[in-house]
RNA sequence: GGAUAGAUGGCAGAGCUUGGUUUAAUGCACCGGUCUUGAAAACCGGCGAGGGUCAUACCUCCCAGGGUUCGAAUCCCUGUCUGUCCA
């Protein structure tokens, strides 16, 4: 959630940063005069209360020194009648702010490049060239299946499309990637947690998913809970309604689940293989610092990401995403795509983002400095999706006769 | 599923029977100071959150939502969660 009073104190500044992620100015119209609304609405309420109850405290007085009551309390009847109505005035000026601000994305970094869509990403860097082959580069769909890893109608059977299952050495790939990821982070600082994979929807909001991205998740009927489509809600949500000590920032979280999402929006995308799945793996980092420390922190965990990637010898560049790619709750992302042979291209295979202070603020994250309660900034990346990990080792790393050659890293873990 | 007890500030814990200077005692923790070579102890002071204001004032919050009342942490109803017992 943006700081409306930013609109207040410097609205022309803020109204040019909101657009540059195409909020209408419309919009930024209505929340400025939906917040004026409401504080209107407040100072009229509040008035009348703060009379009343003097008027309350009187009554009392009189009762104790004997006195007529009988003026006051037709007052105070009176003021009852209003203040009812100031108060649903007040609730419906509550109402409609909410309305407009929780649909309303965050605010980009100045310095993020502006564009529509992914053509306007710009590249950071390079890392590892791709492999060159003599042969001619299979698809990671076909070598699953050759190789016995991945079974997608089974899964279609046990569930439905863009659901797969993965067997054999597959899956002893994957609970091996798990742990090595996890391993990894832990030994950069990123504290391990394990986590509920169904949470409510107060977290939900307390990350961004809800209320605007609702179709997009899995929900459990008659129990008001979610299917989490990434570790980011729960992992964040640790902290919501919490003042830390500034002292204990930054803290940094990773964590393994299961992510659960609709895909609702991505029609015909991806249907083959499993770039695209309602179920997949992934190990998610999070980090939860002070206002200073967030740039560095942010720094650190796509550096952790792409050393992983490099430690797996898997070529992959990183992108800055221009506003149009942004995500509804990012102030700046840096994504790692990684190099699919088969594809003959880059695939996202990490994101990572900088929230600032847009998800504290919803989930009321706060941290004590100096005597006072600040927004924190939350930061979250992926420390890769599992399959798609898969995808990249068996692209990669695959030989003419279609078998697949293991990073030397995963060996101890197999 | 049934019965029962409970939910108060970072934590612990009073207040609820008898509704009215209770935002809420007290202890611990924490912060600042005095003292000390330094630290501890002792003593003094501060110490919940959100909104609002230049700053005050003021408003809201004692699990959540309703209700009773001039007035609710306190009374009533509903829900959620937690503990305990029964099946």
């Amino acid at each position: 959630m943006i700081d409306v009073k930013l609109l207040q104190k410097n609205f022309d500044e803020t109204a040019t940063a909101l657009m540059r992620k195409k909020v209408s100015a419309e919009t930024i119209a209505e929340l400025k005069s939906a917040n004026e609304t409401l504080k209107s609405a407040k100072q009229a309420y509040e008035t009348l209360q703060a009379k009343q109850n003097e008027l309350s405290k009187l009554f009392g007085q009189y009762k104790k020194e004997g006195k007529s009551t009988d003026e006051l309390k037709a007052e105070v009847d009176a003021n009852k009648v209003t203040l009812g109505e100031l108060l649903d005035a007040q609730r419906a000026a509550e109402e409609a702010l909410d309305a407009i601000i929780m649909r309303v994305p965050n605010i980009p970094d100045a310095d993020v490049p502006d564009g529509e869509d992914e053509e306007s990403n710009v590249e950071l860097r390079k890392v590892l060239t791709p492999p060159i082959f003599s042969f001619t580069p299979k698809e990671h769909w076909e070598l699953a299946e050759q190789n016995g890893w991945i079974d997608f109608e089974k899964g279609v059977k046990l569930a439905k499309s863009r659901f797969s299952v993965v067997g054999g050495m597959g899956a002893r790939l994957e609970r091996a990637l798990i742990n090595f990821m996890l391993d990894f982070n832990r030994e950069r600082g990123f504290e391990e947690y394990s986590v509920p994979m169904l949470v409510n929807r107060r977290a939900l909001e307390g990350t961004g998913q809800l209320p605007k991205f609702e179709e997009d998740l899995f929900k459990v009927e008659e129990e008001e809970l979610y299917l989490i489509p990434t570790a980011e809600v729960p992992l964040t949500n640790l902290f919501q309604d919490e003042i830390l000590a500034s002292a204990d920032l930054p803290i940094k979280m990773t964590g393994y689940t299961s992510c659960f999402r609709k895909e609702a929006g991505s029609g015909g995308r991806d249907v083959r293989g499993m770039i695209r799945q309602h179920q997949f793996h992934k190990v998610e980092l999070v980090a939860i610092t002070t206002q200073d420390q967030s740039d560095t922190v942010f720094d650190e965990m796509v550096a952790c990401a792409s050393d992983l990637l490099a430690a797996l010898g898997l070529p992959h560049r990183l992108v800055t995403l221009c506003t149009g790619d942004l995500g509804f709750g990012a102030a700046r992302t840096v994504d790692l795509e990684v190099w699919l042979p088969g594809q003959n291209t880059y695939r996202e295979i990490s994101s990572v983002s900088n929230t600032r202070d847009f998800q504290a603020r919803r989930a009321k994250i706060r941290y004590k400095e100096d005597g006072k309660n600040i927004l924190a900034h939350t930061l979250n990346g992926s420390s890769l999706a599992v399959g798609r990990t898969m995808i990249a080792i068996m692209e990669n790393f695959q030989q003419e006769d279609g078998s697949i050659i293991i990073p030397d890293v995963l060996q101890k873990y197999l």
